[in-house]
DNA sequence: AACCAGGACGTGA
DNA sequence: TCACGTCATGGT
């Protein structure tokens, strides 16, 4: 097993592919995309997003309809949302239910997903300004380790860090993860080997997930950090 | 044309 | 706890 820092491994991730951009965001520009694919929303090396209560609304709506889905049919769904004016919380909750259906069927599991987008809506309206705890969020329905980590590290810029499959596919090719381990376990790990910083935390989940795309899908070449170097 | 994507929940053992 | 089925559309 390599005995290769996690820093190391994210500076060498860095300098590959440099600032990631993420949580992307359709409006960040002001811009106003009609048509999915346009991947606009991405900010590499800013880290003062959200700037604005939409903004965030629009990370967490993101970040539950990406649960299990590819990101461009989330962008279809966040593009028709945006277009119904539903990307904000009275938007959202305006919103007709025949309505919310039609404009995100395209992430799928979307019967699921209306549901909870309307907890969502509720916590939302019920917790107002406030800064959410990881315990709240795991207490709404539809919201579990990974989507309450990803809203408090991207929608709130808390260091929380997050685990995702793509993360774990990578830490366990490296030979980072000792066995089939925990969501928790692998965050520890992962906590462990990084500075407690919410945009180091930022860049390696999304540097992860690029890494991920590129050499664990089926097909593509081997981890070219995976030998080599100790 | 199968396979899978930036998971979470409900159930039974 | 934990393994397994379910939820569903769209791209490769």
């Amino acid at each position: 097993m390599t005995t290769r820092s996690l820093e190391t491994l994210y500076g060498q991730l860095l300098a590959a592919y440099g600032p990631q951009g993420w949580w992307p965001l359709l409006d960040h520009r002001g811009a106003n995309p009609t048509r999915s694919g346009a991947l606009t929303g991405y900010h590499p090396g800013r880290y003062d997003y959200p700037r604005t209560a939409e903004q965030r609304f629009e990370i967490c709506v993101g970040a539950i309809l990406t649960q299990n889905t590819a990101w461009p049919n989330v962008e279809k769904a966040l593009l028709a949302l945006q277009r119904a004016g539903a990307l904000s919380l009275p938007g959202l909750e305006a919103l007709g239910e025949a309505e919310l259906l039609t404009c995100i069927r395209p992430s799928g599991y979307y019967r699921a997903k209306a549901r909870k987008l309307r907890e969502w809506s509720r916590f939302c309206r019920l917790t107002g300004e406030a800064t959410p705890s990881r315990e709240a969020l795991l207490g709404v329905w539809g919201i579990g380790p990974e989507t309450a980590d990803s809203i408090r590290l991207y929608a709130y810029g808390l260091p929380e860090m997050v685990v995702d499959t793509y993360t774990r596919r990578v830490l366990a090719g490296l030979g980072h993860l000792p066995r089939a381990a925990g969501y928790d376990e692998v965050k520890a790990l992962c906590i462990r080997g990084l500075p407690p910083d919410a945009m180091v935390y930022q860049e390696f989940h999304a540097l992860m997930v690029e890494h991920a795309k590129r050499f664990y899908r089926r097909g593509t070449p081997a981890d070219p950090l995976r030998f080599g170097d100790a």
